[in-house]
DNA sequence: CGTTTAATTGAAAGCAGTCAAACTATGTGG
DNA sequence: CCACATAGTTTGACTGCTTTCAATTAAACG
């Protein structure tokens, strides 16, 4: 049951058949929950299972020296945690649990071997890790090439529009529960100056603080254009063969 | 011929038989000649072919409002140009030529098949496609939390240690072409602060400029310490079979 | 409630950007 | 081989976005 959000997801990036659903779905798998802020996964160990997370956001961070931190990416439920674990020998990033995360974990060996027999599922391993790299890469021209309150627009429509495309955000308000300290990590920016477009943001309506961990966003358009966003490179209907459905 | 360079890098990576190399070697190729700065392909188009880098290098560049360009990633000769391509239905980025380019052409839809035939050929792709992945995750930390002057010392690190690593570069000199402004774009910097960054580094003897495009770098340790440089991100050997070799 | 964590605000400093000009290298055509 | 055009590099002065430092306020939590 738990690791059907990703099958569904995965079903949506690249064509599965019954088959391949079935062959990810009698799994042997194991749930196992994780604190917020706790460690998923740590740059440079190897790792003999492979998590889905199910419930709860994660994230994916880089050290350089001096304690800088770079978040690389955020995880929504239906996202697998470590693809790249799968196939490479040692993790390059931490993977941390943004909130109290609940995550379904197989065997690596186990997934290996089935997208071996069944080559739809190394496919649509492929196209999800083809669009992560997508995400990665729209990532790094919002760091390097936006100022600081277009790319916090942007990262704020881009969760806005992932979130909305899995079913987890309906209607205008969204969850959104980055600390203003882990918003400028993903961004490239300062705790103290994300305070300040945000507050910039919230005077010109593009965004409104709710209860909860929760932003109201009155006109998505109106943000896009604030944050330069286009969702083209998330791919949400990704793969060449999965047009023509 | 043509894809000899690619199929042994991806050897390297990802464990190949002898069938999976002449699956590849075998197909029809075609050989692509683009003069600097001609586009391989271009965001938001599909494509049929399929482009392996043979002489030259090449870069993905996206563009932002306002004229502003983020160099994505770097490519050198044995490298995939458009793996997305493969597989997802549009690009999210363009594939310029940074120097005169000499590409291997092949039909997307025979390398999709090989894929489908042989699971260790898939696999290869996958380990590619992840360790580009790594590579973009790391471009997104340089960019977001190392300063000017590290950020172009890294950069220059993970082109020594990548070209190295594939032959191209022998002793301490790198063939290493980019403009300033071109290395601004990959940098999220201006062309000028990265050339008072490069008078920077020369005046600590940390590079010398030599003619042709080239550089001398007169100890790699000690740039890379200066660029906070770890090649673990480039999983030179990447496989976690490939270990066991 | 008291404690801790996160958000907010102000002032000052600094890294990188912008603008502009001069210089150099490279290549082309006469 | 020189004159010229073009592209790229270098330098200086100034601006400004973002950071840093510090202190206060608000919120979350046991």
């Amino acid at each position: 049951m738990t690791l059907s959000v990703f099958v569904e997801h995965l079903g949506v990036l690249s064509p599965l058949e019954e088959h391949d659903r079935e062959g990810i779905l009698s799994l042997p798998v194991s749930e196992k929950r994780i604190p917020a802020g706790g460690y998923i996964a740590r740059e440079g160990t190897a790792s003999s299972t492979f998590s889905v997370l199910i419930d709860g956001l994660a994230y994916c961070q880089k050290l350089a020296c001096f304690n800088a931190r770079q978040i690389v990416s955020l995880a929504i439920p239906g996202d697998a945690l470590d693809l790249p674990n799968l196939f490479l020998a040692a993790a390059d990033h931490d993977i941390r649990a943004l909130t109290d995360c609940e995550t379904a974990v197989v065997h690596s060996e186990l997934l290996r071997e089935l997208a071996q027999r069944r080559p739809a599922v190394a496919r649509a391993f492929m196209v999800k890790a083809l669009v992560e790299s997508s995400v990665s890469r729209e990532w790094s021209l919002n760091i390097g090439r936006r100022d600081a309150r277009t790319r916090i627009a942007h990262l704020l429509c881009e969760h806005m529009v992932r979130t909305r495309a899995r079913g987890l955000t309906t209607g205008d308000i969204m969850y959104f529960p980055l600390t203003q300290e882990q918003l400028g990590d993903a961004t490239g920016l300062t705790a103290v100056h994300v305070n300040r477009m945000l507050r910039s943001l919230e005077a010109d309506n593009l965004i409104e603080k709710r209860k909860g961990s929760q932003i109201r966003i009155p006109c998505v358009d109106t943000l896009r254009m604030a944050g330069d966003f286009s969702a083209r490179y998330l791919h949400l209907r990704a793969s060449t063969e999965a047009q023509n459905q």
